[in-house]
DNA sequence: ATTATTTGCACCATCGATTGTGCAAAAAAG
DNA sequence: CTTTTTTGCACAATCGATGGTGCAAATAAT
């Protein structure tokens, strides 16, 4: 047994182990000992002896000297559906691929929450933050400002630190003309009224799917109605119920959906969950956002898959600019037909058998 | 403007702006000072510089000093599928219910990144950590042990620490029973080498179902034999050249199908993305994991719900008591039958509306 | 042998917050 | 007006790691 008995061995410990000064078993422990010129057998000894005693540095201290903590943080709104989960995944791989240690928290898209947790990471003295779907990017920006931490928008933009987004008006065009195009050789064809967007709220992303759906919506159907926006907010529950009351009124569903994220989409399951399936044998759902199981249902789904690996690795690169401009990048979503299985961050993790 | 000129304020800032010491300041910021005999009026006049000066401590120095953090950790094997990521939506919920701060770190099921990532959390001085799917629980707990951490395992017991997990076995089991009742009234039964199970590892889970669904359809249907067991790993890639193989060899899919878990059902989808319809149009699966997407596949999708909302309550329950025994407790997850939308932990997440 | 360099390391202040201890001034008791 | 008690707070050590500075001893140069 090693002498793992309670506490954790300090470099004080290792200090009086080898009869070198604290600050020399400091700079050989850290890697700086050659620009010290510490001789090389004592680099040896202290090393032997860390690993011996199973020397590890106490993070907490060293980033309360260097005011860095080596750690890099995430902020999701929620970490319940594909879209952010596989962010986080890919957000993972990437930070510790650049050495540094990934921290990922939600905050449920709630301004307050946002700030107090982006608050509590930066007394973590975090050292870089990306912000994915903040309600208020801003206020965020703010904080980091003030604490000098280099920071980065994902997903939502905001008006003072670069923001990395996907292509929203782009992929609402997208989506919206392939559900159009399903249509092509149906018995009868789609007509304006039977084309509906569910989901979202007054966020930036939904606006500009709202405006690329309306768009092409009336290019390719001569028309678009206010009535056929029904923005439910980004949550199942109230999604359900804007089905059902627009299942109420109208005894069927539109026959093609736009479906503003996941989180909706898991709202029409529940609709349907309480209505036979003839209710919506003929419908056609465009999401926008990707879920693998979502692209199996038994009605055509066609899906909108964000590139959250190239928005990551855009926002990287940003973050390691030393003065990065405060513009938006656009990435490109990519359109998903329906019965597709695509590839994901899972798949880059080597998978041992028993 | 506030004066957040550069750098954040420390109670050495406030000790000076309100001519009181450091540890007057200190006191009062973190609400001991009735117990220090602080006068109310220095208090307030503390806490009304703290607010103005927008001071917020610096964690890293406290944590440095008490040798606790506030932070509560939760090690997952991956993000980016709805069992993980609901997990970690719950954890922090809890989390943040006992005033502490969620963090939530992945390790891709690969031991040495599970060592590597414990250490660097120990480094920080996390204060408890939640184990969940650890390929190797009983390593974890020896470093956690020597740093005096508290922690528990979820999903995948270990030998060392106290292990909240599904009941496999009997999760096996239900959904197996589950699977084979749905051809009761088919044309032709199901026979023994109709009803494979695929995916897992040589994990305790694995074994558990393993066990579970050989004991009910020896049981049900008279026999059971290896060859319908077809561990694959956890990777959507090696399940679907699993069942690439078999079709293969076959000419079909088996009609029952036991699908060890979520990401394994996602080599299923790949699989099905090569085939026309026809291939699985009679096919039952029972899924020991719940999506929402799954359940409303074109196919009878039957699947188990792990319960971790109870597993994390019981988890947290137990990390508090001062030394809980070394053992298992078994948390009962649910059938849940095709066509089902269950609520989840984002259904506790108050949605405003633009 | 003397001076000039280089090598190898120890010393100490510092990061920000916490806490045990001690000591004046104020209030109460006598 | 003393003596005792209480009130209110300051001091200083501490947590562990870092890095600038300084100073001997070893080595090289003259």
């Amino acid at each position: 047994m090693k002498p793992q008995g309670k506490k954790k061995a300090t470099i004080y410990d290792l200090s009086v182990l080898s009869g070198c000064s604290a600050s020399t078993v400091s700079a050989v422990l850290n890697g700086t000992w050659r620009k010290r010129r510490i001789k090389e057998s004592t680099a040896e000894l202290i090393q032997g002896l860390a690993e011996q005693h199973q020397y590890t540095a106490n993070l907490q201290a060293r980033g309360l000297r260097n005011s860095r903590s080596g750690l890099v943080g995430l902020l999701l709104p929620v970490h319940d559906n594909r879209y952010f989960s596989s962010m986080a995944q890919t957000f993972e791989a990437q930070v510790r691929s650049h050495g540094k240690c990934p921290v990922v928290v939600s905050a449920s898209r709630d301004p307050q929450e946002e700030l107090a947790t982006v608050e509590t990471l930066i007394s973590y003295s975090i050292d870089e933050l990306f912000i994915a779907g903040a309600t208020d990017p801003d206020s965020v920006h703010g904080l980091c400002e003030a604490a000098g931490i280099r920071h980065i928008n994902i997903d939502l933009p905001g008006t003072k630190a670069p923001s990395v987004i996907s292509d929203n008006y782009q992929g609402a065009r997208l989506l919206t003309q392939a559900i159009i195009k399903r249509f092509d050789d149906a018995a009868s064809p789609l007509k304006p009224e039977e084309l509906f967007l569910f989901g979202g709220r007054n966020d930036h992303a939904s606006r500009e799917r709202i405006k690329g759906f309306r768009d092409i919506k009336t290019e390719l159907l001569g028309h678009d109605s206010d009535a056929c926006i029904q923005p439910t907010g980004y949550s199942p529950g109230m999604t359900q119920k804007a089905f059902e009351a627009f299942y109420e009124r109208e005894g069927k569903l539109p026959r093609g959906l736009f479906i503003n994220s996941s989180i909706n989409f898991e709202g029409l399951l529940r609709f349907m969950a309480q209505h036979p399936h003839e209710t919506f044998a003929d419908i056609v759902v465009g999401c926008y956002d990707y879920d693998p199981f979502g692209s199996f249902l038994p009605f055509p789904v066609i899906m909108i898959r964000q590139d959250t690996e190239s928005m990551l690795a855009k926002a990287f690169e940003l973050i390691e600019e030393t003065r990065p401009a405060v513009k938006i990048h656009l990435i490109q979503p990519e359109l998903v037909h329906p019965r597709t299985a695509l590839k994901g961050p899972l798949d880059s993790i080597r998978d041992i058998d028993a």
